[in-house]
DNA sequence: CATATTTGTCATACGATTGTAACACAAATT
DNA sequence: AATTTGTGTTACAATCGTATGACAAATATG
């Protein structure tokens, strides 16, 4: 869930090779393409970000990516454009055909890794907004259907398990208090005693694993969840 | 409290109202305006994000957001621009000029709101970080996680360890005696000896280091934090 | 209405925090 | 210099705060 892969077109081998490497080293999945003929060929939704070369033999990059961008399936991947240094035309049509980064050629390695960083959480910051979920590293909560995931798996949390760990997840690093957390999960609600709140928290670090030890006591204070 | 301004500019009266009326249905306040002229007359300040569409009559939105970025009491606020992916704009490169997000037109209403709720998160994270922190040099501590910080470097201090250097450190030079620290930190609780208070600051001296040094012993009167 | 699930309370155990006492030392006062 | 007063420091004990299992109450579900 935490990877993301990458599709690099480009009709320079050498240069397909150094990309897949240096990003690879980074995390990603690369796979790479040496005409869009090629890449047109693939499963290219699988794809959380496409490197395109824009001078290549029949369908140019430009062409590619405006074909992608009239695919449902497709035409919200991201795409960075590669090209020969700065035609101030290339980017223009680069922008506008919906490219969403540009990388002029010859390129640093560091600078291609950074851009392609940037528009991955650029991207998945925004999806998850969509989704209306809450997320750290595998763990996510959906708040629409009220559910808990790790590495994909329902944990199965009940309604006080879910409301302690959605408030916690909301505002990461910050420790609330017992009565903070009262007023927020039970509101209203009859009186409970503080130890309730233990019991609960018990319940749920077990039920998350791992992640159970993400939620914090802070002695005095109450828990937070750390990072 | 939780009440968000958002500032929607851009020539077409059309696209303010869609992009006002589906803002204000998650929970925003919105204003409109139809040239950058008409915004700048207003009091920008009490935006906290901006939608600037890029192509506009005599000062386009990447000028108007220049002068923004120059502005002390404004350069903080979140631009989010709109661009037109057919447009002839020959200023893409003003990218650079420090906008937080862009989004291509034609777009999804949905998109729209998921990038303003991205950016309003965001930006508030930074903001309440910022004023929950009390700083002196490279010791710092955070009121929401009840932490203190060296160098970056958690120093693990309990309860009364930290409200003590809490109340210390939000009155720098101000000396505070026994009653009153007691007062502060141990409010109604049960009755402690005044000594306990020594021993407490010796115990926080101990934790913070090189800073220990800034807690100083005021005879007679008490304790305070000299800078 | 019966059953399953969720939630709350109690009792206990354990460890961290905090308070106290005792002594050593420093500063002020005589 | 002697005395008084105030503070630093250590060690130890008391207290506090929390985790957790077991059970009961409440709530949801069929």
């Amino acid at each position: 869930m935490n990877e993301y892969r990458i599709l690099v077109t480009d009709d320079e081998e050498d240069l397909c090779e150094i990309l897949k490497f240096n990003l690879e080293t980074e995390g990603y999945i690369v796979d790479t393409a040496h005409s869009a003929e090629e890449a047109l060929a693939l499963d290219l939704q699988v794809y959380n970000l496409i490197l395109l070369d824009v001078m290549m033999g029949e369908i140019s990059g430009f062409k590619m990516a405006s074909i992608i961008r009239k695919s449902e399936h497709l035409k919200h991947i991201p795409i960075i454009f590669l090209t020969a240094r700065d035609s101030e035309n290339d980017k223009l049509t680069g922008f506008n055909i919906g490219g969403d980064d540009y990388i002029a050629k010859p390129f640093s390695i560091r600078e291609v890794q950074a851009r392609v960083k940037a528009i991955l959480r650029r991207t998945t910051i925004v999806e998850e907004e969509i989704k209306n979920e809450l997320r750290y590293e595998t763990l996510s909560i959906d708040l629409r259907s009220k559910k808990c995931y790790i590495d994909n798996v329902d944990a199965a949390l009940t309604k006080k398990e879910f409301e302690i760990l959605r408030l916690l997840l909301e505002h990461p690093r910050q420790v609330f208090s017992r009565e903070e957390i009262l007023a927020q999960v039970w509101s209203d609600e009859v009186y409970v005693l503080d130890r309730t709140i233990d019991v609960n928290i018990t319940r749920l670090r077990k039920k998350i694993g791992e992640y159970g030890k993400c939620i914090v006591t802070r002695l005095g204070y109450g828990y937070c969840f750390e990072q």
